[in-house]
This record gives C-alpha cells, sequence and structure tokens, in this order.
DNA sequence: TTTCTTGCAAAATTTTTGCAGACTT
DNA sequence: AAGTCTGCAAAAATTTTGCAAGAAA
C-alpha cells in the first residue's frame, strides 16, 4: 500500500521496516497502516482514538493489533508514550517532529507550548557526556500560570473563605 | 494523628490542608496516611504499590479512596503523574524533593538519573517569561545507551541477521 | 513449508461509582 | 443537623491473551 504517503510518513516506515527486519518481523499492512495513522497525529492522543482513525481509514487494525504494535514504534523510536499531567494512556508521535516543550498550570490545565533551543543544545550535550545516541525527550514545566496566580493572590488578600463570593468556578 | 512526622511530610500536610480548606474539604485520617505513604516514597510507584503501602501500615485507605485522593494531592502539588516511559500509571512524590531527570535507554530500558543545574536554572526563566510559578518538571532524555549502540554497531558489521548465533536475549 | 500475524472474543487488570454508615464542623 | 468521607462491592473501562485462519519469506 506505497499510497505515495508524504515523505516523513516513508521515511518513519522504511526506519520502522528496518527495525523490524534486524528482529526478524514483518511490516505488514496493518503495521504500516496503524504508523500511517500515527504519522497522520499531532500532538497526545490515546490509544482508542489511533484504533478510531484506522477504523475511519476503513482500514484493518484491530484493538489487539495496535496494543501489539505500539511498544514496538516505541522501541523504533517512532512514538512515545507521552508525558502524563493528568492523563496516561496517550502517545506522542515523535518521528521527524520538531520537538516542543510544556508549561502545564496545575490549576486550570492550560497549557502554553514553548520552545527554547538552548535546551536542545545542552540535552546533546548531556546525552553525549554519557554516551547517549538522544532519540526524543519528554519536558515539561508544571507550575501555576498567570491567570491562577492572580486569582490566587486576591483570593489571599480578601476576607478568608468568602465561599460563594468569588463567583461560579 | 500528629505521629511527629518528619519535617518534610509535616509541611505536605500543611500545605493539603491549606488546599484543601480552600476548597471546602477536610483532611482526614484516610487523606494524611496517604500523604505520609506517598511521602515515605522515593521515585516513581505505581498506584498500587502505594494502596499496598498503606495496608502495610495497618492504616485505612481503601484503592477507592487512594485513587480519589491522588488527583487531589497532586492539584495541591504534592505530587505528580510520573512520567512514563514504557509504564503509565505511576506517580511521584516531588514535594520539597530535589528535581532529577532522567535518561532512558528505549533499548534495554536502562535508566542514568543526572543533574545538571544549566536546566533548572533555565526553566526558571522560561517560566518566569511567561508569568508562571515553577512548582516541578518532568524532564527526561530518551534514546540509546552506550552498550546498546555498541551492540548494535557490532550487529550491523556483522552479517546480517545471524539470527541465532547472537546468543540468548 | 515454516514462521509470523491478525482478529475475535474471553480473561485479566485497572479505575470509577453507588450507597449506607461514620465522621466533622 | 448538614454535608463530607469511607469502604465495599459491583460496574466500567482498559489491556492482554489463546487460538484458528490468513499472509509473508
Amino acid at each position: 500500500m506505497t499510497v505515495t504517503a508524504e515523505p516523513r510518513t516513508q521515511e518513519a516506515l522504511e526506519r520502522f521496516e528496518r527495525f523490524l527486519h534486524r528482529k526478524d518481523l514483518r511490516l505488514t499492512e496493518a503495521r504500516a497502516a496503524i504508523v500511517e495513522a500515527a504519522l497522520a497525529r499531532q500532538g497526545h492522543y490515546p490509544i482508542e482514538e489511533l484504533i478510531h482513525d484506522l477504523k475511519q481509514r476503513g482500514i484493518r487494525g484491530s484493538k489487539a493489533t495496535v496494543y501489539r504494535t505500539l511498544p514496538l514504534l516505541a522501541e523504533a523510536g517512532i512514538l512515545q508514550p507521552a508525558i502524563v499531567a493528568g492523563d496516561s494512556k496517550s502517545y506522542e508521535t515523535t518521528f521527524g517532529r520538531q520537538h516542543h516543550d510544556h508549561l502545564l498550570c496545575m490549576t486550570c490545565r492550560r497549557v502554553v507550548e514553548f520552545e527554547f533551543e538552548a535546551f536542545e543544545i545542552l540535552q546533546k550535550e548531556v546525552a553525549t557526556r554519557y554516551g547517549f545516541r538522544l532519540e526524543g525527550h519528554h519536558h515539561e514545566l508544571v507550575g501555576t500560570c498567570p491567570d491562577c496566580l492572580a486569582k490566587e493572590a486576591a483570593r489571599a488578600s480578601a476576607a478568608p473563605a468568602p465561599k460563594t463570593a468569588s463567583g461560579a468556578a
């Protein structure tokens, strides 16, 4: 099914095939379909969504097969279990993607994406120092966002526990 | 039940209590026990372990209560869902702990801990830039460790696919 | 051929909920 | 008294497995 996939998908498929080959496993139609579905995804996605995507495309790929394939893809460096900040059970396609990091507000769950090249540089440095080949990273800063800080401050300076006065949630 | 807990635990309890109070919730014996158990833990632990710990201590705290309490603790900034690199479903107590980062080998699952102050500094800078109060972070570099790289290289230079010749797993 | 794969459905796990009684305020 | 919690056990949801039939080498 070489449906003229976009180059990134194509490369990922090749990488996966090499990986499978090394283990005497095969790049089957179902596995390829899963790779394509994963590559088409942005950000974090629960396994369930990936299964749904496959169904959408009318492609084979049962729940069981997806569950059996994801670990292989992770090992092949195509995707990773996603960082968890409330949700577990998600994956993230990393192959050929720019790494981006997150700032997460624990209070309101807002997520701000940021890129800061200095991190990338340092990370490479650390990896090198330990002799690792760096293939990806998880990086998430957890804290409280400006809005929530403001609310917190307002609450603190106001009378204690004006339960119903501060408005709805 | 102020069982002369160590100071860190004590502080965590206080913080949790303030948090609960703000939400008109109560710091009950079961919740306090969960905080203590969590604070006594090092590194990542599956929920199941925490439940086990509670049983060990002969303290109340049923599965259901633990499941109901963990999200509160996370929101209060006492612990976080752990980073996932194969395992989901784990938590990590962060309150009052030095942040440490991980280098993970995708192939053999080996984990190397490292500390690199430059990261902490940059993280604070990013948080400040976005107006966040930084409370913690997840940071894990994913790649291939020196040993696995060596094996990979050896395999590559050897004849292709000597399936049974390379020894046991 | 021989070995690896797949899908289905059942089994095993992990999380969430309903409720009656216990505890706090 | 009023409202919050808890534990239990049942319910829901998520993952894993056994197996016979279907591909790939």
